[in-house]
DNA sequence: CTGAAAGCGCTAACAA
DNA sequence: TTGTTAGCGCTTTCAG
C-alpha cells in the first residue's frame, strides 16, 4: 500500500515528446484550447490515452491561480451538524453542483472559534477559489474572516447582521422563513384553532427570528405565554411544549419552528394525554421528510427545498468567482430567497 | 466580493527581502527547520507577520509532492449518507484528527457508478495524499479504483472481497460487528425470551452479514422464519417487523442490525398492540444517541464508537502516508477492530 | 498553427 | 549557519 511499484506519473513533457509535438501543443489539447490542426490533436489525445497522463493540479494551479476547488465551513460549536440532516442535504445539493462544474469540495469544519484562525490561514492561502459558509449564530465572525482573506464568499442563511452594517453586498441564500411562518399559523387559524403556541428556535439565529416574526405577523396580539424558545432539538422541543403546556394548558396548537422539535412535542403532547390532532394540532418546519413523515401522528409542515438550497448556493459562487458569465453585461449578483410550501399530514 | 482591492499575496521572496536574508532562510524559518540563528528567525518571524505572509500551497506541493490533504469518498447511490447520522458522526472523527494533524479534508461525493471516473481521476491527479474509502456494498470498485491510483487508502467498513482475493494488504476500520451482535441475543436470553427474530441489513454489507453471523452464532438453530431482512431505514424496519409478526406472531424478542430500522420495528410493534418489553423486548445496534434514547420505549442496543472509528482511520491512513513514524522500526500497519459495548436502556 | 522560453512560488541540495 | 542554484509541471506570451 504504501509503495506500489513507485511509478511516477507521466508529466506533460512525456506526453509531448510521445506525440511528437511541443509542450506547449499538447498543453492546448488538453486544455481544450482551440486551433490546433486535427491530426496533432488526435496524437496528442492518443499520447494520454496510452500514458494515462492526468494533469498535475499543482502546477496547473501555481500558474493559473485557480484551484476549482471551494471550501464549506460549517461553524458549528455544538454537535449540530451532526444531528441534524439539514446540513447534509445543503452540503449534497452543493455537491453536486460542483461536481458538475468540475469543482472541488473541501470541507472546513470547525469546533469553536479557537478554529477560525486555521479556518482564516487556509482560507487566505489561496487553496480555494471561494467559500460556502453556514453560521448560524449572529455574532459569528466567520464571514468577516473569509473576506479580509479576499475570497469571495455565499453564506447559507441570512446574516444576523443590520443593514447598517458592513455587510454591504455578502450574498446568501435563505428560504423564505418569516412567509412559511405565516403560512403555518394561518393553516393553524384555518383549522379552526385560536390559542396557537408557538415554539422558537434559539433567537440568536436570524432562521429563529423570522419565522417569530412571521408568527407574529399573523397574531400580533399573542400572550407572550405562549412562546417557548428551543433549541432546534427535540429535547428542547420537548421541554419547551412542557413548559407551554404549564403555562396555557388551554393551548388548541403549537407551530414549532422546526420537524425536529415539532417531533419533541409530539411525545410530549403524547405524555401528557392530549390527542393530536383532535385536542392539540402541531405543525413543524423544514419537511425533514426523515423526521415529518415518521412521526406519529405524521406531521404538517413548512417545506424548504435544502438541496436546492444548497445548489443555489454552489452556482452563485462558483459565478461570483469567475465573473465572466454572459455576453458581457454584470448581471450583478444578488443573494437568494427561496419559497416554502405548506405541507399537510395529519397533525394539522 | 468579486475584485476586492485585487492586492497580490506576499511572497517568501518579498519576506525574504524584508528580513534582509536569503528566500532559503526565510524558507527554513517558516517550515520550522532547526539551525537559524535566534536573531534571523526574529526578523523573519517579523517580516511574515508585516506583510501577512501565507505560504502558496499550490508551490510548495509542486516541490514536495505532498498536499497535507486526504480525500474522503462516499459511495453512496442511495441517499443513505444524508439520513443516517452514521457517516456524519464519522467524518468528525475524522474532520479532528486530520485538522489535529494539519491536513485538510476533501469530501468525494459519488450519485452512483457514473461519478467513479471522475473520483479516479481525481485520485489519480495527485490532488491528495490519501484516501478513506466508504463503500458499502461488497461489490465496489472504489477500492480497487484507488489502488490503481497508487493512493494510499483505508476503507471503513470491512470490505467484502474473500480474502483469497486481491485485498492483500489493504487496511480497514470496522467495530466488532459479529461479537456485538452475539452480546445482544445473549442479553435477550438473559432475560428469558425464547422465541428470539432478527432483523437484518442488506445483506450485500459485510456489517450486516457479520451481525447475522453473530446472531446465528448464538442461536444455530433459529428458524429462518425468524429473520427478515431490512435496509438500515425505519421504513425497512417497520416493514420488516410486520412481515416477522406475520410469520411467527409468537415471536416475543427481535434483534434489530441497527437503531434506526429498530425504531420502525417499534412503532409497527405498537400499531400491532404489543407492548415493548412486556411483549416483544427490542435491541438495537448502533447507539445512535439521537435515536435511540428517544425512542419509546428507550432502546437497549449495542453501542460502536462511530467518531472513534473515524478518528482511528484517520490515523491509520497518515500514518499510511508518512511511513516514517518511530525510530526506525516498521510497524507494518495493520486493520483495526473495534470493540462494543451493550447499553440496556429500557426496550429490552 | 506551432514551438521556444519565461516564469508561477517554493523547497532542497550543494556550496560557501 | 546561510546563501546560491536548480528545478517541481504547467500555462502563456512571443516569435517564427
Amino acid at each position: 500500500m504504501s509503495d506500489p511499484s513507485f511509478a511516477p506519473r507521466p508529466t506533460l513533457e512525456a506526453v509531448a515528446a510521445r506525440a511528437g509535438v511541443s509542450r506547449a501543443t499538447a498543453s492546448r489539447v488538453v486544455n481544450g484550447s482551440e486551433g490546433v490542426r486535427a491530426p496533432l490533436v488526435e496524437r496528442v489525445r492518443q499520447a494520454v490515452d496510452e500514458l494515462g497522463y492526468v494533469p498535475n493540479q499543482a502546477a496547473r494551479t501555481l500558474v493559473t491561480r485557480r484551484n476549482d476547488a471551494i471550501a464549506v465551513v460549517v461553524a458549528e460549536p455544538e454537535t449540530r451538524f451532526f444531528t441534524d440532516p439539514f446540513f447534509a442535504q445543503q452540503v449534497r445539493g452543493i455537491s453536486k453542483e460542483l461536481t458538475a462544474r468540475d469543482n472541488q469540495l473541501v470541507l472546513l469544519l470547525t469546533e469553536g472559534t479557537a478554529d477560525y484562525e486555521r479556518v482564516g490561514r487556509y482560507l487566505a492561502g489561496g487553496h480555494v477559489d471561494g467559500a460556502l459558509i453556514f453560521s448560524l449564530h449572529t455574532d459569528d465572525s466567520l464571514p468577516t474572516l473569509a473576506r479580509r482573506a479576499g475570497v469571495p464568499t455565499v453564506i447559507g442563511g441570512r446574516p444576523g447582521w443590520t443593514d447598517s452594517d458592513s455587510d454591504h453586498g455578502t450574498l446568501y441564500v435563505d428560504c423564505d422563513n418569516r412567509g412559511g411562518a405565516r403560512d403555518a399559523v394561518r393553516h393553524l387559524l384555518s383549522i379552526g384553532r385560536r390559542t396557537i403556541a408557538h415554539i422558537a428556535g434559539p433567537l440568536d439565529q436570524t432562521a429563529s427570528v423570522d419565522r417569530l416574526d412571521g408568527f407574529r405577523d399573523v397574531l400580533p396580539e399573542t400572550d407572550p405565554a405562549l412562546i417557548a424558545e428551543g433549541d432546534f432539538t427535540p429535547e428542547g422541543g420537548a421541554s419547551a411544549m412542557a413548559e407551554l403546556l404549564r403555562r396555557r394548558p388551554d393551548l388548541d396548537a403549537v407551530f414549532a419552528a422546526s420537524d425536529v422539535m415539532a417531533s419533541g412535542a409530539l411525545r410530549v403532547l403524547r405524555t401528557s394525554g392530549r390527542r393530536v390532532p383532535e385536542d392539540v394540532a402541531v405543525v413543524g418546519f423544514d419537511d425533514m421528510v426523515s423526521v415529518a413523515e415518521w412521526t406519529d401522528p405524521p406531521l404538517t409542515t413548512i417545506r424548504q427545498d435544502i438541496e436546492e438550497m444548497g445548489r443555489l448556493m454552489a452556482r452563485l459562487l462558483l459565478r461570483a468567482v469567475a465573473p465572466s458569465a454572459g455576453p458581457q453585461s454584470v448581471p450583478a449578483l444578488s443573494s437568494i430567497v427561496t419559497p416554502t410550501q405548506l405541507v399537510v399530514r395529519a397533525s394539522a
